[in-house]
DNA sequence: GCCAATAATATACATCTGTATAGACAAATG
DNA sequence: CATTTGTCTATACAGATGTATATTATTGGC
């Protein structure tokens, strides 16, 4: 089935993007940024990364003329970027989630986690093209995808501090505690995300598991004033 | 530079891949599959994976005619599992041998995480291959290198079970305290390997700090008896 | 020296890519 | 109405890619 698409003419519809009325002349764009974005989105899967995804390809999908394309990006680089600010976006109220109940919920680990692997399946498209993309791809996707996940060990290690004052259990480097965490906990998400989903709850499992062993020790580290040279 | 490569002939050479007399009749071979990887893996770089090689780039670059590719591989998907194969058994050949390597002084948590960064700047770029293509490519690319990864889990694991009777210091979990440790040095590894070589050393430090809160944490839990769920 | 076997090559083709150019279409304005 | 203006589409082209086919080159054995 995915040989020859029915090839779908695009004829001026209601839905344009421009409102009707925007006072500029001219003919009315019969499709919009977003709707390329999406439509680019709708590409990415399991094998396919935006770097793979071709300017006729994204055309097609979106049932515009290549030539189109030019009037909203002039690259393909140029919707990628746009998609991954999309993601990270995407990202950053996955963060929230995981906060916020980490705020009410008792443990923080798990809760956090929890949150992080539900995303997983719902905001899915976009997890996939931060865990791909910071791998692979041009030096600005790695860039962006790396300022996100800064901005959650920030977060994270906010948090770790406050919990180490609550509990009344000091914490040795919750900088550095937060990255591990952080790291391991978007690696082990790359690892199920090609799992069918019901290895999942395994997985998590496992990630909390490996998060209690990260807490657990630099708790201890502290105690024993272990150096960590 | 990178424009028309002057096409260099190949003709019958000395260093032919099949030992001058062997047996068999017919035209010697003027290359070997080896040298193909070769290639392969003298094109893969800082922003190319495998799978963005093309054969007749690889046939160029091993100065063959692009048919003759077909002699040795059926695809370039052959050729790159085979490349992620011959990664995998570098890289843990040589964090094998630093694990070895280990004295009182140097640890082996920290010597191996030595070796494995070292790998970062070396002119080899298994390192580069294993951490990128984990993420991008085809089920199989992936498969191929999560074959790998739990190559080098198994193989810390009995490590870890080896230090714990020698430093008569219980670990709960070895399996899932090696699985974090690879996963979070192999990541760690993917955020330096865009960062200039100035860089590196902190990481290291870095990481080793972090394994030593997983195996703190991992000798805690045992000795605590704490509940992982 | 001739033959069979094997490998490497040359040529060719259909397909896909990005993009240049030119013209058709649809809106607002006069 | 015609004009202007911005967007669309059609066509075309050069380059790259994977691969099918046919040809040439080099070896060992008789």
């Amino acid at each position: 089935m995915a040989t020859k698409s029915p090839v779908r003419k695009r004829v001026s519809s209601a839905r344009d993007a421009r409102p009707p009325a925007a006072g500029a002349a001219g003919r009315r764009p019969s499709i919009s940024r977003d709707d390329l974005i999406a439509a680019a989105l709708g590409l990415v899967g399991p094998n396919r990364s935006i770097s793979t995804l071709s300017l006729r390809e994204i055309a097609r999908e979106a049932a515009i003329a290549p030539n189109s394309f030019y009037r909203h990006f002039r690259d393909t680089d140029e919707l990628a970027i746009a998609l991954i600010d999309l993601a990270g976006r995407a990202l950053r109220k996955i963060i929230g989630e995981a906060r916020h109940r980490a705020s009410v919920d008792r443990s923080v680990i798990r809760s956090s986690v929890e949150a992080f692997m539900e995303q997983l399946g719902a905001e899915e498209k976009f997890l996939h093209i931060l865990l791909r993309e910071g791998n692979t791809g041009s030096e600005a996707f790695k860039r962006a995808v790396e300022r996100e996940l800064r901005f959650f060990e920030d977060e994270l290690c906010v948090d770790l501090i406050r919990l180490a004052k609550v509990n009344n259990a000091p914490i040795a480097e919750p900088a550095l505690a937060a990255k591990a965490i952080t790291r391991l906990v978007f690696a082990m998400g790359a690892a199920a995300i090609d799992l069918p989903r019901e290895h999942h709850a395994a997985i998590l499992e496992q990630t909390v598991v490996m998060l209690r062993m990260i807490v657990a020790g630099a708790q201890r580290m502290v105690a024993e004033n272990i150096q960590p040279g």
